[in-house]
DNA sequence: GTGGCCCTGTGA
DNA sequence: TCACAGGGCCAC
């Protein structure tokens, strides 16, 4: 799924395109789609005016009037965009918002998921605060000083990319920059947390906000199904250093790249640069 | 913690 | 035909 730099290009590209704008008309064409019953939802967001769109975590957030908030999580192949305004939806468009812009013209937005794992979800006033999934997220990685985010690691069993991906722990990192920024710290993937000295989790939290803001100023990474608001793909996919890398030299020693695999997912990372304990560098 | 699962498509 | 894909939830 898009990650928390692609989710925040989606998020602004969105706010400057919805903003202000009245929901006219809400086709629903997958019940999966808005876990729920279609009609409530569709009901929900009709008349509504969209005031903001912003992100928490890899989650989309619609601020609309009358304290209704529409939440989006695209999972692993959703997107959500203001089309063309010719553009017919295909069979993937799971859910279609008609909208009138300030100036009364139309204005849609898409909702595509191939996979069907994305979400949209209406909550009223508190709800949003009393879901469990959005109560219970940890901090943003980019608002998180290193002494919080030494804290936030240290001491822990779990190996660090497994914390890395736990979202109640630190909110937005996926699979990608996961990678990427333990390479850029050279840390192994599966190094228990607590044998990372607090200077060591210092420099992570560096890769981390440094690869996380080097994406967003990219748009993000397109590895097949990441779109932005406007459909357009993202630039960072080439710049990644061993995400989708395993068997290639690395780019620092030239030894091979290797894959593992981590929480369930599989992890790129170099052998030689990459250590597991925290006395070697 | 980990593995299976929710889905569908793609590429080897 | 099978393994794999950017996520997260549920049961062991």
């Amino acid at each position: 799924m898009p990650e928390l730099p692609e989710v925040e290009t989606i998020a602004r590209g969105l706010n400057a395109r919805l903003a202000g704008c009245v929901v006219r008309e809400v086709i629903v064409r997958e019940g999966r789609s808005v876990g729920g019953d279609p009609e409530l939802f569709a009901a929900a967001l009709a008349g509504r005016t969209v005031r903001s769109v912003r992100r928490r975590g890899k989650l989309l957030l619609l601020d609309c009037d009358a304290d209704l908030i529409l939440a989006v999580h695209l999972k692993m192949t959703g997107r959500l965009y203001v089309p063309a305004p010719d553009a017919v939806p295909d069979k993937y468009v799971r859910v279609l918002v008609r909208l009138d812009s300030p100036r009364g013209e139309p204005v849609s937005l898409f909702f595509h998921d191939v996979r069907k794992f994305g979400y949209c979800r209406v909550f009223q006033g508190d709800e949003l605060a009393r879901w469990p999934f959005y109560a219970t997220l940890g901090p943003e990685p980019l608002e998180l000083g290193p002494e919080a985010f030494v804290t936030q690691f240290a001491g822990r069993h779990a190996r660090i990319k497994a914390l890395l991906l736990d979202q109640k722990r630190i909110a937005g990192i996926g699979n990608i920059y996961a990678d990427e920024a333990l390479f850029r710290a050279g840390i192994h993937p599966e190094a228990p947390a607590s044998q990372l000295s607090a200077m060591r989790l210092t420099t992570l939290h560096g890769a981390v906000r440094d690869v996380l803001t080097e994406a967003i100023a990219a748009c993000g990474s397109s590895i097949r199904d990441y779109r932005d608001a406007s459909g357009n793909a993202g630039a960072f996919q080439n710049s990644f250093r061993v995400y989708g890398r395993a068997s290639h030299p690395c780019l620092a020693c030239a030894n091979l790249l290797e894959r593992t695999r981590v929480a369930g997912r599989t992890s790129t990372f170099c052998p030689c640069c990459q250590r597991r304990d925290f006395s070697s560098r």
